[in-house]
Order: structure tokens, then C-alpha cells, then sequence
DNA sequence: TTGTAAGCGTTATCAA
DNA sequence: TTGATAACGCTTACAA
């Protein structure tokens, strides 16, 4: 590939002046910029990014580290972040299946002087610890940490409060034994999930029964496996609150395969809304959370933090859940597609743990 | 962040003794190689990793651009591109959502630079001549390219030889109205797969139905929709091959809402068979696509490509389908979790085209 | 075994 | 408006 040196020769002109020319960054008589373009053009030249990024001390790059995680929402928060990025100027360098913090650290450093920041979700509470390694390097913004952290700025998703909507929901409709289908140990989603239904049933004066809570790792065959315990259960719950949407699609299809009818026979409730969750039969009750947005406002976040250092300033945002009732769970509503855009929060009103207000929405339906 | 020189003067030694310790290049005396490594940690060094690759001319980064897909597909393709490039010591730079070949060209320029080659994924026939001006610029890998290109290697689903097989089996079934629901308009993967189904009709003398092949675009609300066009068709059709899994979802939840009972009523079969396929009610009769593995070779095939240039060697590899029977077209087989791990080939030994042979499977009913 | 110094392809400073 | 030239942080001959 040419470098700016043989354009500047082809030009008849100096490499200060075809730099000035792809960086604009100062005046050039226009008889030069039109031999530096046509220079350029016929020698197929463009800079070089790693080694504009040595002067400028610029990567124009994000890091993105993520655990071992699959599916739909990974993508989702992936595509989120690159849009936003990309809309930014910025490229991404992603590393994902982190399991421990070991690996985090590795990972980030391997990363210096290829990116301006670092987006790390860390599911555990081992890459909490990581992340104060890593804040050290560059900015750095976490994506749903477990703990609110050190000096960097976090997104987290409103898991306590979108559980215990949704469990709420589940006692309004009269149910008393509802049994939860925990995600991995350890997990935070998971672990604000269970807050968020066990202190539903706490407001509700309901005592949790710990043979009520089947531990799952949020996959869907999880969710299949724990039917028989769920079943087996004496009394047998009436309502499940899945932590997650694919663990509730296990849960549906073992349900089905035993001739238990949802939500006749037993109510399900799931958390993400993925997108075929309005496809099951039933169609299913659930969280909605906006796995796109979430990597979107990652990447603002850490722009923000990138282009004014030590501005100091750390936020730490909360992304709203919605909770969209379908026909999981015996709701008198009908079933409709739109019922997505009615955003009926899924918190805010619902008490406790001071969530953010959701402004100028109604809800509606109870 | 302390650079070289900042480590060398702590320790003593002239930068070179650094870098040699850091690359294992050349022996360094015991004490100096301590002392450089005590220096390092104390400074909270590493390499950069930018100014590293300008010397070295290896930026030890592979870059991606994919189209604008979602979905579990999406996210297994980067999971395997990630772990493998990991393996190989490489960082992915990864850029979604690129519609068109201009995109395409853009995105690659702006990697030039940052990475040692690319894997592309041009799902219509206009990044295809984008290929060709990518492959000037560092060694690319065309992932499920529409059509086989100049100079590069690429990795391709078996889409024709796997819908010839699924449409074979219903036809085996007893299936004369076929119906197909195709991808979106001059997408590679649909093309293949509705050619597959034509040529499964055409082998067992049945003249396509204009009326029956109904066009989507990959996403369950298409699948959703395409319901009432099936339906109304006059003679209705006893079987549905959906392009994807997706569609294939979509349809079931139309069909269900409808009162028409799958398979008894309709026979549906899928493509792809993402994860939630044996978990749908009746579970889906599919064809496996790995797609982890599509990106894992698609590195593998980069990888080789850029650690021995102007060796020549392009290869063209298909990435096998396996024919997955549930219960969604109604197969004698009693469900099983295991099915998977049957790998009956997509293609090789079947006909013509190679259409998978089901081994060991009896059909029964229609 | 070690150090000096010449790059790598840019940008940025400073004179001209 | 231009062109030399000194960085940027590193690797790697080449010499010592």
C-alpha cells in the first residue's frame, strides 16, 4: 500500500501538505489539494490509522469486553453499541467470554494503545475488582455491573424493579405459591431478579417457600429441566417467574410435553422480551428490556467520558424496563402485536428502591 | 501511561533491553531481565500495542463486516469468529450493519491499518464487487458470499443441498402443495434455499406453484403475516418450507392463532435451527446451520491466508447442514433432545445436490 | 549480553 | 500557503 510519502511525490508536493489535505486541518492552495486527491486516487493511498494514532494520541476506538454470553441479547447490545459508535466516529474492538477477572485485566491490556475506552460488562462479582485495573488505563464505562463502582460511569438495568413488576402482577392475579427460576449463581441480573420477586412477595404478606426457588443458569434447557421439580412440588405453584425469556421457553415446552396447560393450568412470566417471546404459545408475559439501547448508551457514556477527561463527572444511568403483559399469565387483555409500544413501566410507581421516574408515560391497564 | 523509555531508565537498561524482554526475542541476562520486569510492574507498563504494529507491520487484528442481521445467527457467527481469532493471538474489529458495497469500501478503508485482514459477509450481489476492491488492501475471507470470487478464500453455507433435503422429506411425506416462504428479495441465502426447493419439487415431478411461494424477509413477523396468504391459497397447501427459523416461528404463532393445527392440519418445516427450534410447540423440523462454526473456519481460513502470503492458495469451503427432524411435520420419531447429535449429512453421499439422507428414520402419516 | 540509532507512517510545530 | 523536521512508542539491525 502507498504511504503519504509516495503520494506527496506524486503530488510534487511535501507529506505535510497531503496530510493537511486528508485532515483539512489547515488552508491549501487548491491547485495542490487536486493533485494531492488525484495523487491519492490513482495510488489507491489512504492513511494509515495505526500510525495516524501514534501522533495523535487517538485510536478512534472502543473496547468492548464481555463475558461468555449468547443469544439474542448479546447481539442486540453489540449492534447497539456499533451503531452508536460508528455514528461517533469511533471503531469497535470487541472481546468477548470473559469469565474471570484474570481475564479481564489480560484482555484490557492487551488492548492499550488500540482504543480510547472500554465498555466492560461484568456479570460477576470477580470482574469488579478488574474493573478498577482497568479504570486505570483508560475511560472506562460498565455495562450493568453488579456494584456501583470506583471512578468510571455504569448502566444498569432496572432488573429489581422489572422483577417485582412483574411478580406483583402475578400476586394481582391471585396467585400465592409462585415459584422463581433463578439464573446462575452468582449472576447480578439473576440475583436483582430474585430480590425483586421475593420482596413482592414480602409487600404481598407472602412467606417464599425455598422449595419454590429452582435454581437455573438462563438457558432454555434449564428452564426444561426444572419443570419436573416444579410439578413435582407439593403444593404445586400456580405461577413461575422465570429470570429470563429462554429459560421460560424451556419451561413452556417441558409444561406443554406434560399436558399442564399455560397459563389453565399454571401461569409463566418470563424477563427480557426477547423478540419471538410474542410468538410462543401462549405468548408470553414479560420485562422488556432494550438490549440495544443499553449498548447504545453505553458507547454515549463513554464518548462523553473519552472526549472530556478529567471532567471528572460519573453517571451512573438506569435503563428503564417495561412490562408487557401477554396472555402467559391469564391477563384479560387480548393478545396484540402493538402491546410493545405501549411503554406501562415497569417500575417507577412501584415501590421500593427508588427507581428512576419514567416521565410523561401513563400505564395503564392495571 | 509510562512508556519504554520510563521502564528502561527505572531499570537501568537501554530500551532495546526492554523490548527484548517483553518479546522473548533475544537472551537478556537474568538480573537485567528482572530488573525490567520489576520496573514494569512498578510502572504499571505494556507495550502499546499501536505503535507496536507500525514497526512490526502486523497489527495482530482481524476486522469484520457484516450486514445489518440480528438474532442468535448474528451473535454465534461473532462467538466463533472472537474465540478462534483469540486462539490465534488476534483482536476482532468488528462493524455491523453495512447495507450496501459503498459501505463496505468505506468501512475496509478506515480498518486499513488496524487490522491483517478481513472477513467480509455480503449477503446481496452488490458488496460482491466490494470484495474485489477489499482484497487489494489485505487478505479477505468472504463469508456466505452470494457468488465465488477472484482472488479470496470464502466459507459457505450448504443452503441448496439443505433445502433440498428438507423439502425432499416433506415431500416424502406425502406433501404435493408445498408452499415456501422466502427470504428477503436478493439475499444469497434465500436464493439457494428456494432453488433447493424447486429442484426437490422438480425431482419428484411437481410443477411450483406460483401462489405457494410467498415472499418475507427473515423475521418472525413476516412468517406471522405470510399466514393469511397461505391459508387463503386455494388449494391450500399441506406443508410450509420457511427459509429460516425465524419465519417458520412467526407462521406457527399465525397458524396457532388461527385454529390450524401443526403438523395435523399443516406441515412446517424451518432453516437454520437456531437454539429455541426444540423448544417451539410442536418442535421444528430444521436444518442445522452451525453458525459458530462459520466463523470459527471463516478465521481459520483468514488466519492461514495472512500468515503465508503470496502463497496463492484460496480455498472455497461449504460449511455442512444437518437435517433435524422434530415433530413440526409431523415424523413418527418421539421427541428428542438428542436429535442433534445425529449427524446426518446436509449433503455429500445425498442426491442430487445431496439432499441428506435420514438414516434409520421411518416416515409415517402425511 | 547490551546499547545506539534508524526506521515504521503519521501529525504538528515552526520557519520560510 | 508551504516544507523541513521533530516527535509518537516501539522493534530491530548493527556495533560494541
Amino acid at each position: 500500500m502507498a504511504t503519504i510519502r509516495d503520494v506527496a511525490r506524486a503530488a510534487g508536493v511535501s507529506i505535510a501538505t497531503v496530510s493537511r489535505v486528508f485532515n483539512g486541518s489547515s488552508r491549501v492552495s487548491q491547485r495542490a489539494e487536486d493533485r494531492v486527491w488525484e495523487a491519492a486516487r490513482e495510488l489507491d493511498y489512504w492513511p494509515h490509522g495505526g500510525a495516524r494514532s501514534l501522533t495523535t494520541n487517538r485510536t478512534d476506538a472502543l473496547g468492548v469486553l464481555l463475558p461468555d454470553i449468547h443469544g439474542e441479547f448479546f447481539s442486540e447490545v453489540i449492534r447497539g453499541i456499533d451503531q452508536a459508535a460508528r455514528r461517533d466516529g469511533f471503531h469497535v474492538l470487541i472481546s468477548s467470554s470473559h469469565a474471570d477477572a484474570d481475564g479481564v485485566v489480560v484482555a484490557s491490556r492487551a488492548m492499550h494503545g488500540r482504543v480510547d475506552g472500554m465498555i466492560l460488562m461484568c456479570s460477576d462479582e470477580a470482574s469488579a475488582e478488574a474493573s478498577v485495573q482497568v479504570s486505570r488505563q483508560f475511560p472506562l464505562v460498565l455495562l450493568n455491573p453488579r456494584s456501583s463502582p470506583n471512578g468510571c460511569s455504569s448502566i444498569s438495568i432496572a432488573n429489581y424493579e422489572g422483577a417485582y413488576g412483574v411478580v406483583s402482577h402475578l400476586i394481582r392475579l391471585g396467585h400465592r405459591e409462585v415459584a422463581i427460576l433463578c439464573g446462575p449463581n452468582g449472576n447480578g441480573d439473576s440475583d436483582e431478579r430474585v430480590r425483586g420477586y421475593l420482596r413482592a412477595l414480602a409487600d404481598a404478606g407472602i412467606e417464599p417457600h425455598p422449595g419454590l426457588s429452582v435454581s437455573g443458569d438462563f438457558t432454555e434447557s434449564s428452564g426444561y429441566r426444572s419443570a419436573s421439580l416444579l410439578l413435582r412440588h407439593d403444593p404445586r405453584p400456580t405461577a413461575v417467574f422465570a429470570a429470563n425469556d429462554s429459560m421460560a421457553i424451556g419451561l413452556l415446552s417441558a409444561l406443554g410435553n406434560a399436558g399442564v396447560e399455560v397459563p389453565r393450568d399454571m401461569a409463566v412470566a418470563g424477563f427480557d422480551d426477547i423478540t419471538i417471546a410474542r410468538y410462543l404459545r401462549p405468548p408470553l408475559t414479560t420485562a422488556h428490556v432494550d438490549a440495544f439501547e443499553l449498548g447504545e448508551r453505553a458507547v454515549r457514556l463513554l464518548v462523553t467520558s473519552i472526549r472530556m477527561p478529567d471532567s471528572g463527572v460519573v453517571s451512573h444511568e438506569t435503563l428503564p424496563v417495561t412490562f408487557v403483559v401477554r396472555q402467559s399469565c391469564g391477563s384479560p387483555l387480548p393478545p396484540r402485536e402493538t402491546m410493545l409500544g405501549i411503554d406501562s413501566p415497569g417500575r417507577g410507581s412501584v415501590r421500593p428502591g427508588g427507581a428512576a421516574a419514567i416521565p410523561t408515560r401513563r400505564r395503564r391497564q392495571q
